[in-house]
DNA sequence: ACGTATTTTCCTGATT
DNA sequence: TAATCAGGAAAATACG
């Protein structure tokens, strides 16, 4: 009956702060990358590894962050023509690229080409985004949790759009995913008498994606989130408002808390993409609709 | 300019 | 008591 809340709204944030290392905040602040020029997005992590000695999962993030770098909707290109790995891609021939992704092949071609040269770590990354101010910080945390130092940028607002693919994977409702190596554009499905599945491909990452992301790299995850279970995809949030605030962050929104961020992972039991986890608190499980969270994605 | 998908905000009420 | 969890409702956003 009475419930008014007269004093909450002093400070929402400050328990926040008390979760989140000093070192996210500004960092994101001056890695967003989002207002940079698209050039930039070429000088992620994929470059620290030469592309001979990627994964499959890396060579997964090169596709999309190579596709986002150009516009191109992920749903183009049949991504099963790049199941392989960095070896494998690096054998391709400009035909091959072709082969598997039309017209958008040459365009991949060149940009592995291009990563083949500048291979190497070094030029990229923490000392052109970070502000010296906040570098020492961001060593220091990362310092104690890895042996690397400058993948902090990883959470900055545009490295996390490499994960926007997962939609364009075996997608469990239509068979979009099966294109043959014809990509004459990126949309096709739009005057289909029926067409129940609308694909939006925001540029920017889904929250889902967001939380997968920083559950995929644990050596960059300074106890935000943590596995319960790998293999069933089940995961807890050990800080939640940090990851609010981080979450925030990406969407430029400061005055995002864990209550609004839970909201909206709610609402993705209905979509299957988390599934509800009983009585455990801050504990949500990936459902049958996330996708590239699994070991094997890797 | 408009429609859809995805949050973001706010809120009431129940649980832990 | 403070945090969370559950969802409804509606506004805000981002895109196509």
């Amino acid at each position: 009956m009475v419930r008014h809340n007269t004093c909450l709204m002093s400070m929402p944030s400050v328990s926040a702060n008390s979760q989140l290392p000093a070192t996210w905040s500004p960092h994101y602040t001056c890695a967003d990358v989002s207002t940079m020029a698209p050039g930039y997005t070429g000088r992620l992590w994929t470059q620290e590894t030469p592309p001979q000695f990627w994964s499959k999962f890396q060579v997964w993030e090169w596709l999309q962050q190579t596709l986002d770098m150009h516009q191109i909707d992920a749903t183009s290109i049949p991504f099963h023509n790049f199941d392989m790995d960095g070896r494998q891609l690096c054998s391709m021939s400009f035909q091959d690229f072709t082969r598997a992704a039309g017209s958008v092949g040459p365009l991949l071609y060149q940009s592995l080409t291009d990563l083949k040269w500048s291979g190497g770590a070094g030029q990229y990354t923490a000392e052109m985004f970070t502000p010296s101010e906040v570098k020492t910080e961001v060593e220091e945390f990362s310092c104690s949790l890895l042996p690397f130092k400058e993948e902090s940028y990883f959470y900055s607002t545009s490295p996390s759009d490499l994960y926007d693919m997962k939609q364009s994977f075996p997608t469990t409702t239509t068979g979009i995913s099966s294109i043959p190596a014809s990509p004459e554009s990126k949309r096709q499905q739009s005057r289909a008498p029926v067409a129940p599945v609308k694909r939006h491909n925001p540029r920017g990452t889904h929250l889902w994606e967001f939380i997968r992301d920083i559950l995929l790299h644990p050596e960059r995850n300074p106890g935000l989130i943590k596995w319960e279970d790998r293999a069933e995809g089940i995961f807890r949030f050990l800080k939640s408002e940090a990851v609010a605030q981080l979450w925030g962050k990406k969407k430029n929104n400061s005055s995002m808390t864990y209550e609004k961020l839970s909201r909206a992972m709610r609402y993705y039991y209905k979509r299957e993409i988390l599934e509800r986890v009983d009585g455990r608190r801050l504990v949500y499980k990936f459902g049958r609709n996330a996708r590239g969270w699994r070991e094997s994605d890797k």
